[in-house]
Formats: C-alpha cells, structure tokens, sequence
DNA sequence: GTGGTCTAGACCACT
DNA sequence: GTGGTCTAGACCACA
C-alpha cells in the first residue's frame, strides 16, 4: 500500500500515530513485538532514520520499550496511558476548539447530528 | 497585548487566519480598508514581509483587493466564499476525522454534550 | 462607465494608451484639444497627479503639446509618429515573441486563422 | 552565463517562467528532481529566498510537488496541465488582443507571414 | 502615504 | 543534504 503520508505533519509523526492508533484498536496488544525499523522502512521506503525517529517517540512516552538485541514491544500499561493522556488532550484543547469553529461558521453539533443519522454523512 | 503567535504555524498563515475570523464574525466588513502593512508590522513588532505574505495569500483567494497606492480592502463575496469553503472544508474532513478520533478513544458526542450541559466543560 | 483598470499596468499608463489608441483610430486629430486633466480625473475618479502623469508622457514623446493656459493638444505629426514608432515595435520584439510563445504552446498562425474563418473565435 | 533578469518583472517570477518553458520543452520531465534552491541561488547569486518564493508558487499550482527533506520534483500530469491552461489563456486573451493592436496599427497576420517567407523577418 | 521586491544572514524541522 | 521562515534594512513604483 502506498496511499500514506498524506498530509504535510512530518512522517515520522504520522507513523507514530499509526501505531498508537493501533495500540488503542487493539490490533496491538502489551507484549507484542513491533515491527523491525528495517522492516518498516524497507516496506514503506522510508529512510529508517524517520522509522526510528518514531519508534524513539514511543520508547520516550514509555508506550515501547527496547529489549536489547530483540526489538521493541508494546508495554505493559500502554493502552491505558494511551487512552488517558489522549482524552486529556482531546477535552482540553481539541474539543473545545472543534465548537468555536462550528460556532465561527454557523454550524451547532446537533444539526451534524441529526443530518448525519439522516443519512446526511457518507 | 501580545498574547500573539501560539502555535508552531508560521506567522504570516496566523495572521491571515487571524483575519479571516474578523471577516467571518463580522467585524470586518466587504468594503472595509485592512489596517496597512506597515501599521501591522509596527503593532506586532513584525517583519512588513511577513504581514506582506499573509495580504498576499488572502488577495489570491480573492478575499481582498489591492487598490494600488491605496491599500488593501475586503471584497464584497469575501464572507460568503469564506463560509462555504471552510462548511465544505469542515465537513468533508474536519468533522469525519474528529469523529473517528472519538471513537477510537472511546467517547461519544451525546455525552460531551450532556457533560457539557452539567457543566462538565469549562 | 467603470470597466477599467483590468490590468496590472499601472493606471497612468493604461489612461495613455487609451489616449494613443484614440489618435490611432482617428477618433482624436491633430489640432485637436484633449479634456483637461480634472476632468479626466473627476470623470475617472483618478487623483490629477496619475492623469497628469500620462499627459505627461504624452508631452514627452512630442504626441500632445501644452499651450499655457489652454490645455493640452495633439501635435500634428502625432499619428504618424505613433504608426512608425509602434508598427517597429511590434514587429521587431512583440510578434516574435507571439510566434515563439505560440511554438511552445505547438500552435500555429496558420490554424488560428483557419479556425477563425470558420468560426472558432467569438 | 549572465543573460539573465531582463525585463522588469520580478525575478522570482522570471525564474518560474523558465522553468515553465522547460517543461514545455521537454528539457525537464515528469519524476525529475529540479535544481535546490541553494543549487540555483548559488548559481544566480541570488538570494535562497526569491528561488524559494517561485518554487512555491509551481507548488501551489501543483506543477512540482516537494518530497519533505528531498528537494521538488516535477509532477506527472504538469506537462499537460500547463499546455492545457497556457493554450487556453493564449487563446482567450492574449491572441485576440494581439489581433486587436495589429488592427490598430493597420497590420495583417498574411501580410507578416508573407514577408516572413519572403525573408522579412529574422 | 500604499504595497512589492530583494539582499544578507540566521535558525529551524525534516530526511 | 533538503525546503521554510523570519529579521533588518534598503530601494522602487504607484496614487
């Protein structure tokens, strides 16, 4: 697949959001082993400096960490630092900044939704 | 004030979208003269090429016109090309991708709204 | 009538062309006196200084002659002055400029009239 | 070589015509790096912020994408797309205005052609 | 007065 | 290495 990178965050960053997404998903569980960086990179052709990049990220937030001469793997607690920390944000800053652009454009929440169960959203 | 320049975005595309809030609340009407480059950069401490770039990209959206010697104004269909795109904008992705990033951290918007209404939300 | 200033030419100069193409079409004759510069620029809604600037430049190429107290007006030899002085300047940089313009595009002169004499032009 | 800068347009964009017309040329094809900016600033002595700023206006017209900490990269359909737009502009405005001041300067296109053949122009 | 352009030099993020 | 942004200061054309 090649349908990536599709917005101009850096790559490294949007890989990273790949694999937390899938750590939240669940397709990722505690133990499990991440793919190699050369395995990324070679797969998306990426230079494995941005595969580590990310990878360093992860390890930084203690969501991996590095088993030396083995690779990295999920941790144990992962998910649920995952899942606290990113409500947090999203509550605190993205939320509140989604309704004052609805606001700014004349849309309100219940209007999306009840268009949406309409059928009004694809 | 100098509660200014938050983000890492670059200065100029915050000062622009700085002015198109005006244009979308109002407080800047089609016909209105945009305060002069040189008035901006001294108010902000700004570089005018920086101030410069931010016109720039509104005139090619055509939601301001040059009048030569004279300064910049607000287009008459400013604000109503503004409001389609950015609805279109909003909906088509904006609002698709909040929804997605709800449901991967398990929340839904009926109870933001009804937290919100407890008074949950600041 | 308002449909002016299209271009990005500076207005003085398209206010002299505008000149020059009414001695070109005989629509202005030597002898004869061209509206003063208020008038021009009250009928125009043009600061004197731009008009005066095209009247100007007009002066300088011997095509218009003040008369103190009087006004401006168009000088004998005006037309054929500008018919020698303009057919040279086309040919020698304008049209080869087309003719290389038009081979980049893989157009050619011969089709454009072809499809003119059937109709493909408005 | 040093032919450069000619007219009074600025610089940015004289660059961005060249580019243009290498495209058109063939002598740059779809999946080519173009030059770095350091590359052509070092080249022109110009400054690495006026290359950038016609760099960035082929980016926005999609003609070259940038591939982030590679360089830019001529697109695939920008051949195309240019011949489609530039033909279309040549056709709509640029033609019939030429016609328009041969008119006025009693000149006629078989005329020209015919003196050409006859070794009239260069 | 207005905006537009350019230089020189610096710093940043990304790959 | 790549492009992107910003500053400071200068000069120009236009109205």
């Amino acid at each position: 697949m090649n349908t990536n990178w599709h917005d101009n965050s850096p790559i490294y960053r949007q890989l990273k959001q790949r694999i937390v997404s899938m750590m939240l998903e669940g397709l990722l569980k505690p133990g499990d082993a991440l793919p190699s960086v050369r395995q990324i990179a070679a797969e998306f052709k990426l230079n494995p400096i941005t595969v580590s990049r990310a990878y360093q990220e992860l390890a930084d937030e203690t969501l991996v960490e590095k088993r030396r001469g083995l690779g990295m793997y999920m941790t144990d607690g992962a998910r649920e630092k995952l899942l606290t920390s990113e409500r947090e944000q999203f509550l605190k800053n993205e939320w509140p900044a989604v309704l004052e652009r609805m606001r700014s454009l004349g849309l309100s929440v219940k209007e999306l939704l009840a268009s949406a169960n309409a059928g009004g959203v694809a």
